[in-house]
This record gives C-alpha cells, structure tokens and sequence, in this order.
DNA sequence: TTTAGCACTTAGAACCTTCGAGTGCTAAAA
DNA sequence: TTTTAGCACTCGAAGGTTCTAAGTGCTAAA
C-alpha cells in the first residue's frame, strides 16, 4: 500500500508524462505536487516506487516513467471518479450523430468513427449481440438477366444479402424449392445452429431438386456466416500510424492486418461485465500491442440487447478524458439507436 | 537523342539503383556495362547524361541517381519490348484465381489482391465500365419487422442495394405506388441522367402519394449515387508502408485518406487508351505522389466492356517485370471474366 | 576519343567533449 | 525520525573533429 504522499507522486509523474512524453525528473515534479516538498524527498520516495515496480527507468539518470503496473495502480486507485467528461467534448457527442439513419449498421459504423475523432485513437464498436439471433427466413428476388439475389433475415432485425448468378443449368423452380425447403426447416433456429444443419443434413435433402447444390449451398452457406459473424466497425484506423511509435513498417503491417481479421481482435473485446475495462500495455497479452492500452465498454439498449465499444491508444494516453469520453459515448449511443429502434419499431 | 553507349550506361544506371536503392558510381558501373570502357570514360558521359536530365546526383561528390525524365527515357526506349514474364510469375497469375465466384465484383476485388501479392506493391482494379449503364428497374422486398429492402438493377446486371426501416407513418401501398411512379419514368435512362430526374422531377410528383417523401427519396438517390459512381477495389493497402520511405505520419494518412476517395485517384486512372501507361513520379502531378509511379492498363472483355487495373509503386520500381506482370494479368482477368460471363450469362 | 592519374568533395562512421538533467548518498537541519 | 541541502556521479543528446570510402571533375598522355 502507498502513503498519500506516494499517491500524490504517482498521480503526478503519471499526469506528467502523458503530457510531455518524457521521463519525469525530481525537480520538475516538486513544482506539480500539492503539498511543498523538496525533490530529495520526492527523489527517497521514487526509489521507494520503483522497488515497489510502479515506474521504471529508461537509465541509470534519467527520469521515472509508469511501468505498466504503474499505470495500472493510476487507472485503480489515482482516478477522478467523478469521470469528469470536458463539457465540449460533451457537445461533440451529442451533436454529431446526425439523424436520417436507415440502418442499426450505420448508426454503430458512425460512431466508430466519431469515437475516433473524438479521442484521436483507433475505436472499435460492436452492434447489440446477436448471437443468439434465430433466422427469419431466406427470401429469393430474381433480378431478371441470370441473376438472383439471396436475402436473410433474422429475427433481430439483422438483414445479410448476396447476389449470384444462376448457372445456364438450373431453373428458378429449383430455386423456388430449395428455399422453402430451406425455409420450413430452419426457420425458427439459433444462426450457429442453422449453419450446423446446413452443412450436415441439408444437403442430402436437396439432391432430390438438383444434380449439384454444392454451389447453391455455399451461397446461402457465405450470407449466414457474414451474418452469424460478429464483426466489429473500426474508427480512426490510421491514426495508429499517429501514436504507434513502433514506426517498423513490419510491425504496423501486421497490426494493420490484425485489424481486418476478427478472430484477432476480438478476444480482446469481449466484455466479463458492464464496467469500463482498461488494459495496459502486457497486460493485453499480445506482444504487438506491448506499447498500447485498450478501454472496451459495453453499452445497453434495454430490451435490444448490448453492444460493445472499444478505444484503442498508447499506453501514455490522457486515462481520465479517454475513459469519461468512453462513459458519455455508451450512453449516447445507447440513446440512439433506442431512438432508432422507437422510431421504426415500436408498436 | 543518346548514342549507344549512353542508352546502356543510363540502362545500366536504373537496374542497378533498382536494385541497391543506393546511387550509382563510375567504378561500379564499368563492371555492369556490355561494352568495355574506363570509369572514366563513364564519367564523361554521365556529365552528358546529367546535362540532359536524365541523371541527378544527391551531392556533388555522390553516384548518380534516374531523374524523372531518365525513368521516362528508360521506360520509353530502353525496356525489353518482348514483355518477358518470369515463368513463374506467370504460374501464380494463373493458378490464383480460384474458381467459385458469384459475382463480378468478387473477381475484379480478388484480382486487385492477385495483383499487389505478386508486386508487392498497392494496386487498384476498375470493372468493365457501366457508364452508360441503364435503369432496369427498382426492386423493393417487404423483409417483415418494418424493414423493406430496395433494390437497383442495371441492364448491365449491376445490382446495388440497401435496407431501411419504414417510418410508422408509411404503409406498404405508397411505398408501391412510389416504386411504380419511379420505374414507369426512369426504367430504361441512362444512370446519371435517372439522378437528376430523380432530385428534379420525381419529388413533386411524389407528393401525391406521401406528405413528406424527402426520406425515402433520399435512399434511392444513395442507391443510385453508389451504383453510378466508378469504385475500385484497392489491393496491397498496406504495401505503401513498405516502400513510401517518406515515414511522416502526416503524409501517410494523407494517402490512405486519398485511397478512400474516389474522387482525388480516379482522375489518374483514366485511361487515354489500349496500352499499358507509365506515369512516373513528378508526372503524375500530384505532390503526394512524387516517389510513386502509376502503371495502367485497360483489360477488354468483349461485348462486356472494358476495365481498368492499376499498379502504384515506388519510382524505384522493377519497370520491366512490372509491366511484364501488369501485361499478362489483364489478358487473364479478361479471360475470367469472360469465362464467367460464358457461364452464366451465355444464350 | 579514351584512359590514367590526381586533387577535390561529401556523407557517414567513429570518437571526443560539453552540457543539462537527472540520480543516489551523506550529513546536517527540523 | 523525517526532511533537506549539497555534492559527486551518470547518462543521453548535441555538437565538433577526424578519418575513410566512394565518388567526382579535370588534365594530360596514350
């Protein structure tokens, strides 16, 4: 445990170095300190705080930063609680989503990236889960010139749509019968389930209406994994290249790919509970994100379910904004899309 | 106009600095030319070279290094006009494509990740042009929970579509009625010429059908601004980490930016006509663009028009095999696509 | 016209010095 | 016992020197 005084020197040096970005020296903090100490007495206690594994050296000379432990004893312990959020900040939420959206995709897509905007970081954001979403049905609209296209729907709400050409040997009654062969028989059941199925006695069925389903199959087989797939938005995506100071072009490649893949990210993502969550630098186990840190949230819409967002920054990064932007911004998005779903839904 | 000798020194000088990245000197270069001369005697001609611009030199005691215009020259005169490509190159080419597409879209966005895997440079790919792609039709498709799917089908067999929620205060007969309105008038213009008709003439007479049509005409005119408007499919992103040496954060998000808008890269993309062009750094005329150089080609697919594949690298690129790969690759894409238009689409 | 030879230029690496900001420790002051 | 002043020490960053390697342009001979 730390004295208050330990606390105060912690809080500082923290506060300090997100600010500057360079090691925080004795002197200079006497001058941030509340109470009137001088820095031999500061410097007696940051020997007692690196033994304790709270900062760390980059030599022998030089100043202290907060090792990840460090951060993390700041995030628990040294927080405003208030989550004092910036009144302006408070605006800018407020007012930038816009109205006039026509889907629950748009709304989460956009606030990825007014989150982004906000906090100059990368952002994540996840729609309301549905992973227990149970599919409404497939609907087939023949487009006229070979063409078709493939709709499901899902009783979330979710829609997922692919469009094929129908091969010269095949005829829309065909169509017409696997789908509602499709239909009787799935209709009703969690996604994950219908694509089980789908793959395992589906096929041996749907021989009787044609010779060669495995093309067809895999079309209705490519739309329902899109859509059983929880993919997140991602806002500010190059603003890594801001703060990732790693400035390796392999390195950023990788991380950049790591973007793109889900199964990457987002373990990272999902939520033990409704708190804010911060991870700090090693702590989120991946060695290329060693020099970042992550806040993921979830949001609630009630009835609608619960979605996630998430910022990723530096390890260095203002703790206190990020996380009141983060606590203002699940609210409002809430806000919105319970708007939208009243709008459009109720009744 | 250059004497033989020159043409092989200047010849020479690019290989190699493709090569090493580093300048050229006198010493070097004797033991890379055909012919056999002193340094010396390289050295004089390069103070010729120079004094045409078609060398530069870093400082006045450095190798020489291709300006601009000795890319330019090299390309233009001194490339082996064979269009040589590496057998094996030629193999990947071939054997990428899979099979098991469903849409066009999938093989010209597939082919812009081909592509960039064999240059390691970023790439971009247009499809077959729809330009004077006509209106077939709107379709709308009832999805039950108050959403409606519309669709838009071009006589090119386009297809673009998006989801929305019906307002409470709409029912389903005004949404037909609206539909109906709008293809009995546009089915069968010209794409650009059914937006203005749409912003001009279509909202007054829609007024008949619904008080406020503003929201529900502003979807089709996304639709439409979305199907009229040429995208392409960008391969490699990231590859521009690897070869923009420029490591300016600032620069860099500024050409991602440019990669997401249409708009600033399409101008570049216009092809004058069937050969492969090479715009080269400053020619390009876009500051950003100074170190890159930008390989098009038109692909022809018959009766289904032609498209557009591009590569962006570094000034310092291999010419030849470049060339040579962008050469082979459009005769396959074209050969795919026809391939699958003969598919599905034939008699 | 070509080449050998030579004086000259330059970036980059290696090395040194200086400087400032920081430390830890000791001994005196509170 | 805790705090502070003072001091010797450490280290990185910035700047200066020197040295070297790779290059040049020029001159005069082949």
């Amino acid at each position: 445990m730390l004295t208050q005084r330990q606390d105060a020197i912690l809080q500082a040096i923290v506060r300090q170095y997100t600010v500057t970005g360079q090691p925080v020296g004795s002197k200079v903090l006497a001058q941030h300190l509340p109470m009137k100490v001088s820095s031999a007495t500061i410097r007696n206690e940051m020997v007692d705080l690196e033994e304790q594994g709270l900062l760390v050296k980059e030599h022998s000379s030089s100043g202290r930063i907060p090792s990840t432990q460090g951060y993390r004893y700041y995030v628990d312990h040294l927080l405003d609680q208030k989550m004092v959020i910036d009144n302006n900040d408070m605006a800018i939420i407020r007012n930038s989503f816009g109205s006039n959206f026509h889907k629950i995709d748009e709304i989460v897509s956009r606030s990825a990236d007014i989150l982004s905007d906000l906090t100059s970081f990368t952002t994540f954001t996840l729609k309301p889960e549905q992973k227990h979403a149970r599919l409404s049905g497939f609907r087939l609209v023949p487009l006229g010139n070979h063409q078709v296209m493939a709709i499901l729907v899902t009783d979330t709400g979710d829609v997922e749509n692919q469009t094929f050409a129908i091969p010269r040997d095949m005829n829309t009654e065909e169509l017409e019968a696997v789908i509602r062969l499709i239909n009787d028989q799935l209709a009703g059941l969690p996604l994950d389930e219908v694509l089980v199925r789908l793959q395992r006695d589906i096929p041996m069925q749907v021989v009787q209406y044609m010779h060669s389903p495995d093309g067809l199959l895999g079309i209705f087989d490519s739309i329902l994994s899109h859509a059983a797939s929880e993919r997140f938005f991602v806002g500010g995506r190059m603003n890594l290249l801001g703060f990732s100071h790693n400035h390796d072009p392999n390195d950023l490649q990788e991380l950049y790919g790591m973007l793109d893949k889900n199964e990457n990210l987002s373990q990272f993502l999902d939520p033990e509970d409704d708190d804010i969550h911060v991870r700090i630098g090693s702590e989120i186990s991946n060695k290329l994100l060693d020099d970042f840190s992550l806040i993921t949230a979830t949001y609630d819409v009630d009835q609608y379910g619960k979605g996630i967002i998430a910022v990723l920054g530096p390890t260095r990064m203002p703790y206190s904004r990020t996380i009141g932007i983060v606590s203002a911004f699940r609210q409002e998005l809430a806000r919105q899309l319970l708007d939208y779903y009243h709008h459009y839904y109720d009744q």
